[in-house]
DNA sequence: GATGAAACTTTGTAAAC
DNA sequence: GTTTACAAAGTTTCATC
């Protein structure tokens, strides 16, 4: 996990398995224009240095099952610094909620939910406010068109 | 791309290489109970049918390069068929846009931004607005911590 | 579906340049 | 860093039960 410098191969490495995690190293090494020894080492270089968190297959959500997703805004009650920490633990375990955020002004908590149907929704929140986690209110909008979902962030963009 | 029956084998599959894409075939196979051979075709013939989307490395942002998440509120001033096309048309091609959906209820868009810290993220969106996508009114929350970060969603939540 | 054999590809390492 | 070589491992196809 040291510190590792990264030069343009090492982030054309990095932005090519984003976008193809299966490539073998062979069509990689041509891809970022080295031969297959050297592009080998630097992606387990890259690996053991932690800047590959894992390989993931993604999967075709929309052809697999019926779903909906839902953000959601939260308000607690109470601001203590223990209401923050039971809300958060409590909102870990939830297998519908998939993303979960502190953010600044407005309200404390950005949810997004992935569920079968509104109904389906409906019972999780209502779930969630059963167990008095101290939510004092919520705002739901259900997601009608996703426009963009890009799977990774363009690597060139971010870095300086 | 045909239709194709999803037994417990396939679910299995599947949630498998959402957690970990790169596993062998012969890990795989143990995995979900089956020898290599048949377990191989039926990987084939999720791929051909359209359920997995393709493979990608996950790679580990905070240690890559710092940056900060917005999420974006978006009202339009007109809500012709027209206006609706051309901010969805110009907003697909802001690199630093990863998400962007059509919501019901409260405002229009809800948009998910990446940037390298506020000033640019505030770059981002001037550019947005001087370019005259008729944007009436915007409102930011930068997300200060991620609770939760789901890779995928749990295969069995959502299927029947 | 399972098994096992055979051909092929890729990986991972090590040599020499 | 490149190229070549090579052994180990994984993939893929095929025939058989």
């Amino acid at each position: 996990m040291g510190p590792v410098k990264l030069d343009r191969i090492d982030i054309a490495i990095l932005a090519t398995l984003q976008r193809s995690g299966k490539m073998s190293n062979i069509a990689l090494a041509a891809t970022v224009g080295l031969s297959p020894s050297p592009c080998l080492t630097r992606v387990k270089r890259l690996e053991a240095a932690g800047y590959i968190a894992g390989y993931r297959a993604e999967l075709a959500w929309a052809k697999l099952a019926d779903h909906i997703i839902v953000f959601t805004e939260v308000t607690l009650a109470d601001h203590k610094r223990e209401d923050f920490v039971r809300f958060e633990a409590e909102i870990r375990r939830v297998e519908a909620v998939v993303e979960c955020h502190v953010v600044s002004g407005g309200y404390d908590y950005l949810l997004k939910f992935v569920a079968r149907n509104v109904a389906h929704y409906q019972e999780i929140i209502e779930a969630i406010l059963d167990r008095n986690l101290g939510v004092e209110k919520y705002f739901s909008y259900v997601v009608i068109k996703t426009v963009t979902a890009k799977d990774g962030v363009p690597l060139r963009f971010l870095l300086p």
